[in-house]
DNA sequence: ATCAAATACTATACACTGTTCAATTAGTTT
DNA sequence: AAACTAATTGAACAGTGTATAGTATTTGAT
């Protein structure tokens, strides 16, 4: 068959990414491949390849679709509540739980630790970052503080996540990844606070004498 | 060919594994394949479903060896100084720096997140973990208390390596892993320490009424 | 010692994957 | 209308994990 013009490029693109995205989420990551998007969307793989070139810049382009989906919640909640880093630390949880399928896929480490990311995907780990850094500026005092503050906190969560979703962390008792998580924030706040402000004790703190 | 018997069943186990690590720690994860691995032991493919039935098998083997030797390396080097979770936080992101291969290999998440590690592999996570716990026992008072630090505190620097590894945590200026995990932990336990020893207020955390 | 049975090991084959590319066909331009 | 450009396909290829039939060797019983 040769050109069908039914749908634009850009109208694939969206119908590839949105494939993919439904593909992951009802079967898992693993239905991330060639034939399946392809049979999905009704063309043939070949036009996969015409439009993305190979399979792992399509999946930086979905990882980047489901990042941005996330960002637009996260934001829009919070701006409706006032613990702002509370509300975070329970919805980037709930996320990790509710798609759980689509959360595996965007954390995955890739199978060669060596490759790196494209720039324009990094910057949207990044918008996603910066809305727990926005959170913490109204705690914390100087940037460099919140900086430092909203990454550690947020790799504090994300390692909860992370070794929830592998089993990991499975608790003695009652404790669910979301109570670990508050423990966790709350345990952090408190030494924040009793943490002067200026810059000269942190530096000691990072300096690692503690 | 038929029978060659120039190994025991035992001594076929041991060659695999010890093939399959190297190959990962050289090469990577994806080396980690049937065809590669039967080369490198000079035995076929065949051989490796007839002693462990098929590769998911083999990897949760590899996996586990992995672990023994880390926690032989952690426990031993914990013992020869006196503050321990200081050591096991430097000695954790050494691992997940030096032995990027090998730890990108044990902390990949399942393709399929549905599937769960064996009883007896997870037997072998938790008692690395304990390393964690015992480290804190000093610190903490009572058992529950150092039950949910030990996995909050390791959560978190197991996300600060899994944010490094996947590249998402680039700082601003000098912060490296390691020190962002000094940092992590100085505020946790500043935190920690200001919290009342008994349970009634590690209750109120936990229920979110921070 | 001989034959039978059980085991170790290999090799072929199959279904699947990502990828390449020549061929075909439809739309666009001249 | 003819020439050209670009989109779409699917056969082919190298790789994967896995099943299994077949062969060679050791073991066990008589």
């Amino acid at each position: 068959m040769g050109r069908r013009s039914d749908h634009t490029r850009r109208e694939l693109k969206e119908l590839i990414v949105t494939a993919s995205i439904k593909l992951i989420s009802e079967i898992g990551p693993s239905a991330f491949g060639t034939r399946a998007i392809a049979k999905e969307i009704g063309y043939s793989f070949g036009t996969i390849y015409h439009i993305f070139g190979d399979l792992e810049t399509l999946r930086y382009h979905v990882k980047g679709r489901i990042l941005d989906n996330w960002y637009e919640d996260l934001a829009a909640g919070m701006n409706q509540v006032e613990a702002k880093t509370e509300y975070l630390v329970d919805a980037y949880i709930d996320l990790s739980e509710q798609q759980r399928f689509l959360w595996a896929f965007v954390f995955a480490l890739p199978s060669d630790p060596k490759e790196n990311a494209p720039p324009w995907y990094i910057e949207k780990v990044e918008n996603l970052f910066s809305l727990v850094m926005r959170s913490f500026s109204t705690i914390t005092q100087n940037k460099k503080e919140t900086e430092i503050a909203a990454r550690a906190i947020w790799a504090s969560i994300h390692g909860i996540c992370v070794l929830a979703m592998a089993g990991k962390l499975d608790m003695v008792s009652s404790e669910s990844p979301k109570e670990l998580a508050h423990l966790q924030l709350g345990i952090y706040m408190k030494g924040l606070s009793s943490l002067d402000n200026d810059l000269y004790m942190f530096n000691a703190v990072a300096a690692g004498n503690i």
